[in-house]
DNA sequence: CGGCTTTGACCCGCGC
DNA sequence: GCGCGGGTCAAAGCCG
């Protein structure tokens, strides 16, 4: 079975469920920030559900999302025809294909995850080097909160940053925006697949290869996303 | 000087 | 057709 492993950068508590019918694994390691570690999932393992803090949004593989949730500020199904939405209902790249008359967002790399991250932060380190290209503001939240904390956070601009890999040949992109439902939850997107392996995780093969075997290696794809290639 | 961010302009698709 | 929103481009500026 074909094994995708992304990162998913984390503050306090990993913020995960799965969307598609594999279950997710996930490896903590720790981040050179204190603050912060990673996950890596991959298929075929059920995490212990006590050891996450659950999230409404994991959501990956064949370049389309699902999405279910209609409390969120992603995209609900109906909004996309044909059912498959993306994370971005606008996502209406130049490269997009029609198919069937019936437009679908799928991404190049065929593969599209997303992670809403309860954090105060919206850039995390992810092991990858990141280029920013493009920012967008984006209506404010609806649902201003009033302690403190909240206040703090709603006083923050709601934009949404694009970001490109900048490692040469690597057409990954991650866009990165405030949950507009929750603006104490970060929604980082990630489009495609990395072609190389991330600077971070060749420290973590020095430091301890035993612990992380593989981890970044981006092996083929799987069954679903053959199609979109 | 190179790499990165910023930011306004532009392109495109969609809804009315 | 037009306006709007989302995504990208690219010039200018910043910073180490």
């Amino acid at each position: 079975m074909p094994t995708i492993f992304y990162p998913c950068p984390s503050l306090s508590g990993l913020l995960v469920k799965p969307r598609s019918p594999t279950l997710l694994h996930a490896m903590d390691f720790p981040d050179e920030n204190p603050n912060h570690y990673h996950s890596y999932f991959r298929e075929g393992f059920d995490p212990p559900a006590t050891e996450f803090q659950v999230s409404d949004y994991l959501v990956l593989d064949n370049g389309f999302v699902e999405d279910d949730s209609s409390s969120q500020s992603m995209a609900s199904p109906e909004q996309v025809p044909g059912g498959s939405s993306t994370g971005y209902s606008g996502a209406t790249s130049r490269n997009n294909s029609m198919q069937n008359g019936v437009k679908k967002n799928k991404i190049e790399g065929g593969h599209r995850v997303a992670f809403r991250t309860k954090s105060e932060l919206e850039v995390m380190d992810d092991g990858f080097k990141w280029r920013k290209y493009g920012k967008k503001s984006v209506k404010n939240s609806p649902n201003p909160r009033q302690n403190d904390y909240f206040d703090f956070i709603s006083s923050l601009d709601f934009h949404r940053n694009y970001y490109k890999c900048s490692s040469g040949g690597c057409d990954v992109k991650k866009i990165v925006e405030r949950d507009r439902e929750d603006s104490t939850y970060v929604i980082t997107t990630y489009d495609g697949v990395h072609n190389h392996e991330s600077p971070c995780m060749v420290l973590y093969n020095n430091q301890m290869p035993m612990a992380v075997p593989q981890a970044w290696t981006l092996q083929d794809s799987s069954p679903h996303s053959s199609s979109s290639s």
